[in-house]
DNA sequence: TCCTTATTGAAAAAGAATTTCAATACCGAA
DNA sequence: TTCGGTATTGAAATTCTTTTTCAATAAGGA
């Protein structure tokens, strides 16, 4: 029943620009903040509309545009596209991604610095970020596979 | 005029899996293999119809998959989804994408061997693959933008 | 050259995302 | 608390992308 403080900070962040606190977007908001998976719109709504029989599937993919621009979600690559969508992590975190389940955990760790300012003086463009994903299959996805584990 | 050696080493991996060489399928090959961009299918349809305007944008598709299947071409992830191709690189070579214009350059010196054995190892994911790509703008894009450079 | 069949392009269909619009819910001002 | 302006909503229509179907054609071995 707790709520995530996350949920709190994101309408809050809405809010702040200039959009109003709604049903849906309240539900839809819970429904990102809490999920271990990578989701396409179309997983949301089915998600939501548990909570929300009337949600709309059109109020999902406005709703996703709006967080995307303050920054809050962001794509997961996998090998067939970008389809599906978590909520962003800070700078230095990335995700490990079951290719199985869409199941996601985040690392860090990586460090580029001089990585990408060697690329970026051999071939002069102005790198600016950069983007990593591990890829596997979770323990769970494990166990199912290969029986007992 | 010369012909890239790619295109025949290409050609000859789609004989090889059975595949017959078509005139359509040898344009998208050699405009693929010399793109210097990533490119949208409907892209390089357009680009292929200049040098054979029978060709159908649903062989495109077609062509892709196959190319695809044989891990010859790959995804380019960009902020707004994976909606463009190029010819896939050296295993151990990552992409450096303009954000601007599209146009790739390759990197390598990436190193996650202890660093994905480290993720694996804390979160139980059997990890087999990662993903990396560098953003930033190419020379002539930043020489547009800023004028004299 | 001939024959088999993989391949093709057009058209139709399916799927995903966006736009339009009238009804409604949010929320600040009384 | 009520009220009123307007942002937001869901349904429907539209657009854009990708896939499927199918008859005609072209590749390439015999
Ligand atoms: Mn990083
Ligand atoms: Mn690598
Ligand atoms: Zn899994
Ligand atoms: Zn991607």
């Amino acid at each position: 029943m707790s709520e995530h403080p996350l949920v709190k900070e994101w309408l809050s962040q809405l809010q702040a620009n200039g959009y109003r606190i709604t049903h849906a977007r309240r539900v839809i908001v819970e429904e990102l903040v809490k999920s271990q998976k990578a989701l396409e719109p179309v997983d949301l709504f089915t998600i939501c509309r548990k909570k929300d029989p009337a949600l709309g599937l059109v109020t999902i993919y406005r709703t996703l545009d709006q967080l995307d621009q303050l920054g809050l979600i962001q794509r997961v690559h996998q090998a067939d596209g970008c389809h599906t969508v978590m909520r962003k992590q800070n700078g230095h975190e990335h995700l490990l991604v079951c290719t199985s389940c869409g199941r996601t955990v985040t690392f860090c760790g990586d460090n580029f610095e001089s990585l990408s300012s060697k690329v970026a003086s051999e071939t002069g463009f102005a790198v600016s970020d950069h983007m990593l994903q591990f890829f596997g299959i979770c323990p769970e996805c494990q166990g199912q596979k290969d029986g007992a584990n």
